[in-house]
DNA sequence: TTATATACGATAAAAAGACTCGTATATATC
DNA sequence: GATATATACGAGTCTTTTTATCGTATATAA
C-alpha cells in the first residue's frame, strides 16, 4: 500500500536514464530494459504513454528510440503518476460521483482527528 | 493507487462510530456492519487487530462489543495504517533488504528533480 | 442452558497489477 | 526495393494482492 507501482517505478528509471545520457541519439527501449532488467514490452508501453503526454519524443525505425521532450521540471509527481495510473484520491468518494456510505461520511473527520499531518 | 484500503477505510468508519457514540455500552460489530454495509466477518477481524494494538477494548458475550481504549490522538495516521497493512515504503528498496536494480538507483533522484513537493 | 458476542485460522472469490503476444507501421541502411 | 530495427497498440494471460467468507472455538450475560 502506498507503494509506487511498477509502471511509475519503471518510468522514473527510464526517464532518468534517458535524461542523464546527454547524447543527441535517441535511446531504444531495448537498451533500457536490458540494463535494468525491465520487461521490454511493458516498458515500451509505458514509454508510449509518456510520449502521448509529451514527456518523451519517439523516433521510429533503426537508430530510433526515445528522447526527452518537455523539460519536466514543471511536472508535479502527482501529475506524473496520474498520467500512468489515472486520477487518484485517497478514498473512492473523492473520485466517484457518489458516496455509497449513506452520507455517514466520517472518514475525513477522524483522519483529521487522528493526525492532520 | 494511493487509495486507502478497505481495511483502513472500515477501521476509520468503525472507530469514528464507536467514538462518537459516547454511551458506556460497548458496541457490537453487527451494529456497525449493518449500518454502514460492511461485511460483518471482515469488520470483526479488523476490530480484533485494533484490539490487539490497544486501540479498542473488547467485551465478550451478550451486551459485549467494542469500546475505545486509548485516546488515539497521539497515534499518527501512518502508525494506524501500518497496524493494519504492515510497514510501507514508497518503493521496495526502502523496505526490503536489498535493491534489485543493480545499484543503479535513480528513483529518489529524479523524484526530487520532478518535484520536491 | 441458551443466545449473543468476540477470536482466529483457513480458504475462496474478486480485483488489480504485471507481463506477454500478435500484428501493424515507420524508416535508416544496404 | 528489401531487410532489419524501431515504435504503436489492442487483446489476452499470468500472478499477486485485496476483499470476503466459512468453520470452529471460547467467553459470558441472562
Amino acid at each position: 500500500m502506498f507503494k509506487l507501482s511498477k509502471k511509475v517505478e519503471y518510468a522514473l528509471i527510464a526517464i532518468s536514464h534517458i535524461n542523464s545520457s546527454n547524447s543527441e541519439c535517441p535511446i531504444p527501449v531495448s537498451r533500457i530494459s536490458s540494463k535494468y532488467n525491465i520487461p521490454n514490452e511493458l516498458l515500451a508501453k509505458i514509454l508510449q504513454t509518456l510520449t502521448k503526454f509529451d514527456i518523451l519524443d519517439s523516433i521510429k525505425g533503426p537508430k530510433g528510440g526515445y528522447k526527452i521532450k518537455s523539460k519536466f521540471e514543471d511536472l508535479s509527481l502527482v501529475d506524473f503518476i496520474e498520467i500512468l495510473e489515472g486520477r487518484f484520491g485517497i478514498a473512492d468518494c473523492m473520485v466517484d460521483t457518489e458516496c455509497n456510505q449513506l452520507h455517514n461520511c466520517n472518514i475525513i473527520n477522524p483522519m483529521d482527528k487522528i493526525n492532520s499531518k
